[in-house]
DNA sequence: ACAATATGCAACCAAATGGTTGCATATTGT
DNA sequence: ACAATATGCAACCATTTGGTTGCATATTGT
């Protein structure tokens, strides 16, 4: 998993509508572009565009059906970007672990 | 946690000199600005408003001391991005299983 | 066939972002 | 006292971003 990969993943979730398409896709039910453009406060083609911020930062999908698409939630891409910050911890972690060793001998 | 607070984090770790700073600072030991600054490529004072904005994202805390001001992670808002993911993966899961166990009976 | 629906594409715009340079200021070491 | 070091602040600039509108195209339902 490269560098730019997980950034890419962490610019796309950085975002107020993006990150609450990201919510309405969680749940595993993948929706067409149109409903998911809905509610955003934005237009349609506006939408449009996050979407394929998150297509392109892989943690989306695009499933084309007859004349809708389906945009579906990647898991694994996800995953990707909480492993990124768990490992990030356990380095955080491990550290104190040695301080707390140093106080206590 | 609001929602915007997750929107603030991940937008702070989207950026591949803000990832790079967090990862220097992984290991628990302050920096710096002056060190901090080293080797990103970019000018001090550029390096400056990224930390900045790792700040305003409460990635990061400054502790001044003295002519320097040293830079410490917080773990604890790794922490909320890691559990927004986290929490995400729950729901998706959680919908797997009703598929399987759909599929099942 | 035709109207309605779902989407795509491109041009355009204002604002935010990521970076620079220049200069000021505070602290430290000799 | 003074030079060196560490940082801060502001103005400026090019590019990216987040949004818009307008129009074209493909699929579906009657």
């Amino acid at each position: 998993m490269s560098q730019t990969a997980v950034v890419q993943i962490f610019k796309a979730l950085g975002d107020p509508v993006r990150l609450q398409i990201v919510q309405r896709l969680s749940n595993g039910v993948p929706l067409c572009m149109g409903e998911l453009s809905k509610d955003l406060g934005i237009s349609r083609q506006g939408a449009r565009k996050q979407i394929q911020a998150l297509v392109s930062a892989n943690v989306v999908q695009l499933h084309p059906a007859g004349r809708e698409v389906k945009v579906q939630l990647d898991a694994a891409t996800l995953a990707q970007g909480r492993d990124f910050i768990a490992a990030l911890e356990a380095q955080w972690d491990q550290r104190l672990q040695a301080l707390k060793q140093f106080a206590e001998q």
